[in-house]
DNA sequence: TTTATCCCCTA
DNA sequence: GTAGGGGATAAAT
């Protein structure tokens, strides 16, 4: 066999690296995520190469000769993030350090000195492999001994792996890359066609010649598209080859030389702090050895029961044959008191064969009494869906140790999504078991129940077994952290289950009055389509924004006022509004849409989405998906039920109680600027607070120097306009559009506005500041949204993170102040007012339902309790009132 | 059947 | 200009 050699495309792993860690740092804050990544991908290929030399190959600065051929190439890359940047020169550090020689070359690409050693290496009777996750490099393996590898996948790429993964040989890479372009580097391909098409044809006309000859002969679209591009394919071809003599200054025999530098390494790896990198650790990578265990008698049932018993905390998870908390059975039980262990109690199995299970009465009367009196050991991920389902059955979790979701959530809400997928394998660094790998989509989808035991015993295992590793990961970190730990155990904990009962009790819609609407809508909708095809004269789909256009550019010859962000004419409402002006279809149009929007998205799915066992409707509320804090409401989104039009409150018309109950609805008022008024300290603002005066009639006195009561309501819409854009970091061109004014007179409101209230202005000025210094910004209780951008190099995405920075505290701080407030009122509802529900949380806004006789008392009783919630530096105020429908108690 | 785009509803 | 969810269409798979 003749020898090997290794070539790394360094910045191809860089990258890799730096996205899939962690953000590590070292204690004074040096970012060491990627570095660690590449150092680990270097040590495990160095143990793999047996010893054969390994070259490393980074891209050099500047500009390429590919930018000669097209001056576009790589225009849209944006440059690379500082936190990388700074880990440039510790990753080669490391690699000369280990001894593997270093190559750089302006004016080419790495991919183009791979080729060339790759070249080298064939020249001198040697195989080479290329250690690489570029696609473009894939061309070379059509020599057969050249291959690539994937280091971190352990996969091989020769002739026929490549087959497998694009449906072409190596040496038809290059003319699949030509004809579909490459958005990463900015190469546009043929329109509409793909891997897919691409590789179709590659095999029917051999190569891009053959394919040119026959462009004639392709039909439909693509086939269109292709000839309009003939003329691009030859500068793709060009651009995707890569170049085999490139002069690297050194000769091969160099190459292959070692010369490791231990103590310069030890050196490095101190001052990175890398600990884990100690050569004891070096020897093997962990394996997954877990031995998870089904638990069939009441015997091990027993035995857990006991693990749980001795243990600090232990982690809980169940599975259920549903995502509705409402409706879910409870399938099984997973418990890990230790990593790498675990056990599954299957309860509600049942398929041809299935072993006999545990009775679910059994194991509620055992099982159940030792999780209740271990509750505050309890580790879980996503636990509001966890505690309903158990307290269904009788076992009642009312404190708990943690919930990695909001671990995760409380530590940085924007460095990853918070499921368990995510979080182990940005945590962990691990690959979990997904549910659909288990139950499969869709129509093959089936039951949990049906799931094989031994199956399930290793998924839902796993789950706790990750819970309790992400928690042990987790915890440290928070430690670091006291006010974001204090946040999480005094607001998000206690939330939890407070949550879960909002969701549990649900709101009663009156579906008659719902159906009645929508079947008024329909009518109308008919009546404004026909119209519309009238106009047209054709039928269209109005629905379909592409078949629109053409009727009112193409066909009607309508002036093109906007464009989407992606170049085809708009028809948003904004410019159908403009265009009604002088034309009778688009006033159509927007009509249909309204009505349309309404049906279809409130009316009907609203019926649809009733529970049918307890005839109310269950939102659910995400409390880890916002960046700042606030929660979310999905299926149905309780908290985007139209108010604006009187067509819309009809929708919350049909928000109703039950017989004998009211609704009573309490919302903050103006909580936001009075939380500006708050941290800015601002005089104008705080009297304005301070004395009850209508803020933005106030800011209108202001800014217009008149007296607040000559403001006309034009005057108080501009400056309510003013106030709200100051809070989501508006600029003056913003302000232009909104108000219809010139960038003149925008400009003027701005300047008087900040030189009438300065401690507003010293406060954005000191807010901005202190992001670029901190990365972050902070809530009155502690929460912390990282502002990773806010020192990016790109004005847009810097300035974007700077209005972040503005309006993450006044959202997230008035996010933190309902949350508390929701605490306050649930601890009122449990001890003194048992008759009364929260149903339904809008941001700034809480909705009870509770029995007619006592609702006064009940509502002052919300008011006060949200109005008292915190001190403020400015009173806080809530409105509340009594209703038989939401839109009566709003 | 999944994914991306456009549009529109809320605080 | 901030923060979200979701419906319908059309293309990709």
């Amino acid at each position: 066999m003749k020898d090997r050699i290794f070539v790394i495309d360094g910045s191809s792993y860089l990258y890799r690296a730096f996205h899939a860690m962690p953000p590590l740092s070292t204690s004074s804050g040096k970012p060491t995520g990627a570095v660690k990544g590449v150092t680990n991908m270097l040590i495990n290929l160095k143990k793999e190469s047996e010893g054969s030399p390994i070259i490393v190959v980074f891209d050099a600065k500047g500009k390429t000769f590919r930018n000669d051929i097209y001056k576009e190439y790589k225009a849209n890359r944006p440059p690379m993030p500082d936190e990388l940047r700074e880990q440039l020169e510790p990753v080669k550090s490391i690699c000369r350090a280990i001894g593997f020689p270093l190559i750089e070359i302006s004016g080419v690409e790495a991919d183009d000195v791979i080729a060339t050693i790759a070249r080298m290496a064939k020249d001198a009777k040697y195989k080479c492999v290329i250690s690489s996750l570029d696609k473009d490099l894939m061309q070379l393996v059509e020599d057969p001994d050249t291959t690539m590898m994937n280091t971190m996948k352990h996969i091989i790429f020769n002739e026929e792996k490549v087959f497998e993964k694009f449906g072409v040989k190596p040496n038809q890479v290059r003319d699949m890359l030509a004809l579909t372009g490459d958005s990463s580097d900015n190469i546009p391909g043929v329109p509409k066609v793909g891997q897919k098409t691409a590789a179709k044809w590659l095999n029917e006309y051999g190569d891009l010649e053959g394919i040119k000859k026959n462009a004639e002969s392709i039909t439909g679209v693509v086939g269109e598209n292709l000839r309009n591009c003939l003329n691009d394919l030859d500068r793709n071809v060009e651009l995707v080859s890569l170049k085999e003599d490139v002069d690297l200054n050194i000769d091969f025999t160099d190459l292959l030389k070692l010369s490791p530098n231990d103590e310069e390494l030890e050196k490095i790896f101190t001052e990175l702090e890398f600990k884990a990198l100690d050569k004891s650790k070096q020897e093997e990578a962990p394996k997954k050895d877990s031995k998870y265990k089904t638990i069939l008698s009441e015997k091990d049932l027993k035995k857990w029961i006991n693990k749980i018993n001795k243990s600090k905390v232990f982690a809980l998870d169940t599975e259920t044959d549903s995502v509705n908390t409402v409706s879910a059975n409870l399938i099984g039980i997973s418990i890990s008191v230790s990593e790498n262990e675990g056990c599954y109690i299957p309860i509600g199995h049942s398929y041809d064969g299935c072993p006999e299970q545990l009775k679910m009465d059994h194991v509620v009367k055992t099982f159940g009494p030792a999780i209740e009196q271990n509750q505050k050991k309890i580790v879980g991920q996503n636990l509001k869906f966890d505690i309903p389902i158990l307290s269904r059955h009788g076992i009642n979790i009312t404190e708990f140790c943690a919930d990695t979701m909001l671990m995760s959530y409380v530590l940085n809400s924007t460095a990853t999504r918070h499921g368990m997928d995510r979080l182990a394998d940005y945590y962990l660094n691990y690959t979990t078991t997904k549910y659909s790998d288990v139950t499969g989509t869709a129509s093959k989808q089936i039951s949990f129940s049906e799931v094989k035991l031994e199956v399930a015993t290793d998924y839902a295992s796993e789950d706790a077994d990750i819970t309790l590793r992400l928690y042990n990961v987790l915890a440290p970190m928070l430690k670091d952290k006291p006010t974001q730990e204090k946040l999480l155990h005094d607001i998000e904990y206690p939330l939890v289950n407070v949550l879960a009962r909002v969701e549990q009790n649900g709101a009663k819609i009156d579906k008659n009055k719902l159906s009645k609407h929508s079947k008024e809508l329909s009518k109308k909708i008919n009546e404004l389509s026909s119209q519309a095809f009238k106009i047209a004269g054709e039928e269209f789909n109005l629905d379909s924004p592409k078949q629109l256009l053409e009727i009112l550019y193409e066909k009607q010859g309508l002036p093109v006022l906007k464009k989407t962000p992606k170049g085809q004419p708009s028809t948003n409402e904004d410019t159908l509004q403009r265009l009604s002006e002088e034309y009778e279809l688009p006033k159509i149009i927007l009509q249909y849409r309204t009505l349309a929007k309404l049906k279809s998205t409130y009316t009907d799915s609203l019926i649809n989405i009733e529970n049918p066992k307890t005839e109310r409707i269950h939102t659910s509320y995400q409390q880890a998906v916002t960046s700042t804090g606030r929660l979310s409401s999905t299926e149905p989104n309780l908290q985007n039920i139209p108010i604006k039009t009187a067509e819309g409150r009809r929708i919350r018309e049909a928000f109703v109680p039950e017989k004998g109950n009211v609704l009573i609805s309490a919302d903050y008022s103006q909580i936001e600027l009075r939380i500006m008024a708050h941290l800015s300290k601002d005089k104008n603002l705080t009297h304005a607070f301070n004395n009850d005066i209508d803020v933005h009639s106030s800011t209108a006195a202001e800014v217009f120097g008149i007296s607040i009561d000559d403001v006309t309501q034009d005057q108080r819409r501009s400056a309510k306009a003013i106030n709200f854009g100051l809070m989501y970091g508006m600029s003056a061109f913003g302000l232009t559009r909104q108000l219809g004014i010139s960038r003149g007179e925008a400009q003027e409101y701005l300047d008087t506005y900040f030189a009438r209230y300065t401690g507003v202005r010293d406060y954005m000025d000191n807010i901005k500041a202190q992001a670029k210094e901190d990365k972050y910004v902070e809530t009155i209780m502690g929460r912390r949204l990282y502002l990773k951008e806010i020192n990016a190099a790109n004005a847009r995405l810097r300035q974007g993170a700077e209005r972040a920075a503005i309006n993450a505290p006044l959202q997230g701080s008035a996010a933190d102040i309902i949350k508390k407030a929701m605490l306050d009122i649930d601890n009122l509802i449990i001890n003194k007012m048992s008759d009364v529900k929260m149903i339904m949380q809008v941001h700034d806004e809480l909705v009870f339902e509770c029995p007619k006789n006592n609702a006064d008392t009940v509502m002052e009783k919300m008011k006060d309790t949200m109005e008292q919630t915190v001190k403020l530096n400015i009173p806080l105020i809530a409105e509340a009132a009594i209703g038989l429908n939401w839109n009566e108690a709003h």
